[in-house]
DNA sequence: CGGGCGCTTGACGGCAATCAATCGTAGTGG
DNA sequence: CCACTACGATTGATTGCCGTCAAGCGCCCG
C-alpha cells in the first residue's frame, strides 16, 4: 500500500476535504474482519468487496463499492466482514477524530446517515434479488442493475465468476451458464469475460423483472 | 381501526410521548405500499409484518416487528412496503410533524438513526440467512433467532408457515418437512403448530451454524 | 357434526449443485 | 516468438434437494 499525490478533491464532502489518499494492490486487503473501525473510507478509483468468511467455506458477500461510494463506516465499533481490493484501487481514508476535528459533530453525522440509508438500500435491493427464485433471473438483475449503474451500453465486470455467484447465493458453473444461455437469446453480448454489452435492454428488464 | 387509552407510557422516547395508541385487528392493514410515509410507528404489542407484492405472486417479506419496535420510516417519501397486522396488535403511531414540535430536531435524527441502524443490522442478518444453502439450515436459524429473541425455553410463533416460507425463501412445505424433521431429530419439540420448545439449544446452534 | 382452513405428508419432476473434463487467456521462461 | 504452465471460465454428466401437485390430517368455529 502506497501513498499517491495526485488525486482530484471534492472539497465539499469531508473526507474528500481530510481524506488521505492509499493506492491498494488488486487482492489487497483494506481491513480485515473483527478489526476496530475507525476509519472511514471513499472510493475514488477501482472496486472494493466486503466479504464474510464462515467456518464451512462459503463466503457470502455484503456489497461491491464503486467510485464515489463511502464505506468502512459500521454500526458497532469493529467491522463485521473484510474489505478487499478487486482490482487497483486509490481510496481516500479519513478517521472518525479527524473529521470531528475538522468538520464537526454534524457533518459527520450527516456522512454516516448518507452511507448507512445507502448500505440499507442495497441490503434491501440484494434481499429481493435472492429471493427472486429462479438462476437466470438473478443473473439477469445483477447484470441490469450494472447496466443501469452505468449509463454506458458496453458494461465492465468489476468482479470474476466467484464474486458473482457469492453474491448472487449460486455457483460459478450456473453463473456461467446462465450466461452462456442469456447470450444465446441475444439479450446479452459478452465481448470478454468481464465485458459485456446490453443487445435488449427490454428482454433483460423482462427477464429481471418480478 | 380503534383507539385505546390504557397504554403504559416510556415518557423517555419521543414517539411515546406523544404517539397515539392505535389497535389493528389481525391481518390489518396499518399502511399499504406506496403510500406516503409520514407516521412513525412503535409496536406496543402484537406482530407486525411488512412485504411487498409482486407480479408473479412471490411475497418477499421484509421484517417482522415486536413490541418496542419501531417501523414505518422510509429513507424515500413513500413505503415502499406494506405494513400488516400478524395478530391483534397496538401500535403508538406519531406524525414526523408533531415529533419535531414536541422534541426537536435532534431526537428526531436520533430516533430515525437507531430504528435505521436496527433495520440495516437485521437485513443484514436476513442476507445470511437466505445465502446459506439448505433448507434446514434457514429453518433451524429462523428458529434459533426467534428463541433467543425471547429468553424463554417456549416460544410462541407470531406468524404461520406461509409467512415464515416467503422469509426464508422457501415453500410452506418444505418448511413444514425440516420442522419435522428437527422434530424427530430431537432438537426441538412443537407443542403446537404455534409454539416449540427447544430441546437440544447446541444441536440447533450447530445446524444453524456457519 | 360438518365445513373450512392451515398444516402435514407423499409422489414425482425439475432445476441447480456437484464432479469432472476441456477450453481459452494471460503470464512465464526457454 | 513460441511452448508451457496456471488459472479462470465454460461445458457436460449425474446426483440430490426442493418445488410442485395432490391427498390426508387436525383444529377451530359455526
Amino acid at each position: 500500500m502506497t501513498c499517491s499525490e495526485t488525486i482530484l478533491r471534492d472539497d465539499h464532502d469531508l473526507i474528500s476535504r481530510i481524506g488521505v489518499p492509499m493506492s491498494f494492490a488488486k487482492d489487497e486487503e483494506i481491513y480485515g474482519q473483527g478489526e476496530r473501525a475507525d476509519l472511514v473510507y471513499r472510493m475514488i478509483s477501482g472496486t472494493v468487496r466486503t466479504s464474510r468468511f464462515m467456518a464451512d467455506g462459503r463466503r457470502p458477500i455484503g456489497d461491491f463499492y464503486y467510485p464515489g461510494d463511502v464505506f468502512g463506516l459500521e454500526t458497532t465499533g469493529s467491522h463485521s466482514m473484510a474489505a478487499e481490493a478487486l482490482s487497483d484501487c486509490v481510496i481516500l481514508a479519513a478517521s472518525r477524530q479527524a473529521m470531528l476535528a475538522a468538520g464537526g459533530e454534524e457533518e459527520l453525522k450527516d456522512l454516516m446517515w448518507d452511507a448507512t440509508v445507502r448500505d440499507l438500500e442495497s441490503a434491501r435491493e440484494h434481499l429481493t434479488l435472492l429471493v427472486r427464485k429462479s438462476a437466470s433471473e438473478r443473473v439477469a438483475s445483477f447484470l441490469l442493475g450494472l447496466a443501469q449503474r452505468r449509463g454506458e451500453t458496453a458494461v465492465e465486470l468489476a468482479m470474476g465468476r466467484q464474486d458473482m455467484a457469492d453474491y448472487l447465493g449460486l455457483t460459478i458453473e450456473t453463473v456461467s451458464r446462465m450466461i452462456t444461455q442469456l447470450q444465446s437469446s441475444g439479450v446479452v453480448e459478452f465481448e470478454s469475460c468481464r465485458r459485456f454489452r446490453v443487445r435488449d435492454r427490454e428482454a433483460l428488464e423482462d427477464l429481471a423483472a418480478a
